[in-house]
DNA sequence: TCAACCAGTTTCGAAATGCAACCGGTTAAC
DNA sequence: GTTAACCGGTTGCATTTCGAAACTGGTTGA
């Protein structure tokens, strides 16, 4: 992947940081889906991303910033990756594509639940979202008042697929 | 360009459409830089987009929806581009795109002045703007009351080229 | 001890990218 | 009426990236 800067306008910018088929996706699955680990990543993914991709593109998003990793302590092998500011700040991005998609594109129902949710709720709740998320994976303190967003989607997405395979 | 549908999410659905480091940047062009023309978007173009790319997005945009073309009737070659209703939808993920381009990256200021009136003038402005492609693309009526989004932005775009090449 | 699991790497054919030269038709200036 | 500039692309070719599958060397738990 090319790293030249082709102009200094930022949506070119934002285009040759996360212009491609799979970095969003990444980020996507460590953020909604929750999965910190290399295996979950891989094995869990929706779209099937092939190994060689996915070790890519890890290692372009640490590079630019997106992403962190620490040793697992509980595992040798193990890598945790966390979220950044940087990448918490894509929540904004991902709810407004979710909401595009959801309106002109067949999307499947379970997996639109979640981008119905978050266009619904609007900035108020990308905010304790981002809040939430910056709690899970920058360390910040939680308020022990909130209902977690992450839960609500989660829950949101477990019911549809429950309906779906009783029906 | 794969075609085959990897899943049923919003964004992944997205991605698979916008998802490459060309399709919206012709998009913008379109709609910040109203070019219509193919050789507009090729002389102009910011980044220096390759012609046999250019062709190709252009078509695969028209296959898609995201785009519609014309014969120009001044010009037996010349065909005209205009946006859809999908294209216009495209404005508030360009809207963030371009506000977290601004926070996260070396964004140069000329081409960072749009990007921030749009931030600024949140929901309503986009609106607007939406309201005002919707005329210079789809022929809807215009509102004689409301004053030009586009026109402010190109100002707005202007004042700082003309300000740095005095300094 | 050994099978399952871990994070990747290697290999290789297929596809996309990017550059430059080129094409035949159209238009506007002389 | 000729001609040069312009029009929307296309073609050829070298380089890079993608994607599937097999593979690696190390770790863990039964």
């Amino acid at each position: 992947m090319e790293d030249r800067i082709r102009s200094g306008c930022p949506i070119n910018l934002t285009l040759e940081v996360l212009g491609d088929r799979w970095s969003l996706i990444v980020i996507r699955d460590i953020m909604f889906g929750n999965r910190r680990h290399f295996r979950e990543l891989l094995q869990n993914s929706e779209e099937g991303i092939a190994s060689n991709i996915l070790a890519s593109r890890l290692k372009r998003l640490l590079e630019h910033g997106l992403l962190t990793r620490v040793d697992d302590p509980s595992h040798k092998q193990k890598g945790i990756y966390s979220l950044t500011e940087m990448s918490i700040s894509l929540i904004p991005i991902f709810a407004e594509m979710g909401a595009w998609g959801n309106r002109f594109l067949p999307v499947s129902e379970e997996l639109s639940i979640r981008a119905q949710l978050l266009e619904e709720g609007g900035r108020p709740l990308w905010n304790d979202f981002m809040e939430e998320l910056r709690v899970l994976h920058l360390g910040a303190e939680r308020d022990p008042q909130k209902p977690s967003v992450f839960e609500r989607l989660q829950a949101a997405y477990q019911e549809v697929v429950a309906r779906r395979q009783s029906a």
